[in-house]
DNA sequence: ATATTTTACGAAATCGATTTAGTAAAAGTA
DNA sequence: TACTTTTACTAAATCGATTTCGTAAAATAT
């Protein structure tokens, strides 16, 4: 079922098929009428490929997920935006394409090659960290991009992330309120722009409140993981002297310094709080039950798929959006007395 | 830069460029090496569209996610799988592209119509409960599908699922050899094809074991999450009578099915112990963490890729695979005394 | 030396759309 | 009436590949 199908069952040409499903306006009305009917009761539809050729737009959205680890469908926080940003980019007429992870892939060639391979009309790149130079050819290109929790710099790019500045701010700032004055800093080595934003506004909020910040108080993990959360818990807790609260950069590290916290019988919060960061759904299944700082996931997809539209369009200039977080409290986190 | 310029780059017909790409035998040796030199040396990659245009294949699997609600990314289990196949299928050189979902996209046609629209190679459906009709037609179809947890029947369809009588039979026997008597069921009230299995296995395993089956322990919650978890159980334990033992099918009713427990003061194992299935990540996280039925999530998701594979390749008939489930044994279903 | 086969390539058709440029007929104008 | 403009349509080029078929030249056989 072609458009030449069509077009003979209509009793016309190619062309005109083809302008009536676009929209032409040099169409006979009775014509157009007639041939809309064949095409409802058939239900065509022109091919993507042959479209895509001809038109050189493909109406496919690449998604990168960049960095070398846990920025795949492992994290809990991508997948969320990701999800949004399906819905909402689907609601503009577009479908996803997700990359296969290099590393995995046969396909040696870089990201950039495999959206002009497919001629995708724009992409968005979700980061981790140790970002590949594969990605930044993509920033440079001429393709629309844009970037969740990664600063792209491109004339064609935007990104958007949620303003970590403010999270940490928020958080020292329910800390503070809450009573504590001993507090730490749980991050992550191998940091990112997100995580080194967060650990450069904790000290300066820190800094703000007249709080010495103790530098042993500031400890790393390896990884991203839960597991990476308790080796450096543990370790830190072996070490000595401990604050009263303490904020993780992610929810699963927080995860993992409470089961480092409870196998030494150490209280949450009681001899310690904690916050962790991004409030993923099993938040509200630990015991105790997590304060974390809530990353709006659906705003971020959401605006994301309409900036990226945008871009698309040239109907806006590259920009930054920071969206604002908002802190969730729950049982990690009580007042202290 | 499109086949031409190689051709004339090298001196050669586009004809014959093609055919050193696609590995024809009829080309000189030395041509061969001159033109490949250009290849690399540019990193030309032939348009996608052109060449699926021109070949109907396109190197591309989509991916359905049916059932009205929780079959989305949102569902961590199906995220597993989808991430693992993802991974896999892309060693085999394919993309993969997600079709949004009906009810959100402007794309009023079907599944097939946009798998054939996009000449998609082959498609999965992962599925939750509640089938379109759209679905089935997409089963039936001359499109390769394979299904995840969802019983396809058309001639170029396969599916794969965990086996999940033996999910029902591993937890009865593991709270049998516990001590338990008084076990209790948890299931949906939407049930799907899955959800049926085990409760239908549940029952046998019981009566296998000469256990008498109180109707009155075997409950359904309205949806799959967390929420309509605790709900189910609120009920439940406000009726009165409890098993001191209940198997919960999915994690997520797990999680809510404690809440409540605790909430009424309810000790888990001590007063009632807890399976639940799926282990996604979230059971090491809670207090007890989760002893729960895993699915072998990767597995799935490599043999799906793999079957899929050789379904396209029409080097395998249509069939079906049943994975093995594993009991891990957390801290929720201790021994009872 | 001639006939036959093989090798190595290219011309051109094809895939299924879009879009430009052209035209006959209808409508409008002077 | 004759000219101009508008309307409604189509032929054909194009997008960028693949693939069939044809054919000179080279290699081999007779």
């Amino acid at each position: 079922m072609n458009i030449k199908t069509i077009a003979s069952m209509a009793g016309v040409s190619v062309a005109t098929v083809s302008k009536i499903i676009n929209n032409y306006s040099d169409i006979g009305e009775e014509t157009r009428q007639r041939v809309q009917k064949i095409l409802d009761e058939t239900g065509y539809k022109p091919s993507s490929s042959a479209k895509t050729l001809a038109t050189k737009k493909s109406n496919i959205i690449g998604v990168v997920f960049a960095g070398k680890l846990n920025s795949d469908l492992n994290h809990p926080f991508f997948v969320s935006v990701i999800n949004s940003f399906k819905k909402h980019i689907g609601l503009l007429g577009y479908d996803i394409l997700l990359f296969s992870n290099e590393k995995f892939s046969t396909a040696k060639e870089d990201y950039l090659a495999r959206c002009r391979h497919f001629q995708v009309d724009g992409c968005i790149i979700i980061a981790g960290d140790d970002i590949e130079a594969s990605v930044h050819n993509l920033d440079q290109s001429s393709i629309p991009c844009i970037g969740v929790d990664i600063a792209l710099s491109g004339t064609n790019s935007s990104y958007i992330m949620s303003d970590n500045m403010k999270v940490s701010a928020k958080v020292v700032e329910h800390f503070y309120l809450s009573g504590y004055r001993e507090i730490g800093f749980l991050g992550i080595e191998r940091s990112s722009v997100v995580t080194s934003m967060r650990e450069k506004a904790f000290n300066e909020s820190l800094r703000n409140l007249g709080i010495t910040i103790n530098p042993d108080w500031i400890i790393h993990s390896k990884e991203y993981d839960e597991e990476s959360g308790y080796q450096a818990m543990k370790q830190f807790i072996a070490r000595g002297s401990l604050p009263k609260a303490m904020f993780a950069v992610s929810d699963l590290l927080a995860f993992g310094a409470m089961r480092a916290l409870k196998e030494h019988h150490l209280t949450i919060p009681g001899d310690m709080a904690l916050i962790g960061c991004d409030d993923i759904d099993a938040c509200s299944y630990t015991d105790p039950t997590l304060t974390t700082v809530r990353q709006d996931k659906e705003k971020i997809g959401r605006l994301a798929a309409m900036m990226l539209f945008d871009l698309i369009n040239k109907q806006m200039d590259p920009g930054v959006i920071m969206v604002e977080p908002e802190i969730v409290i729950r049982k990690s986190c009580g007042g202290a007395e």
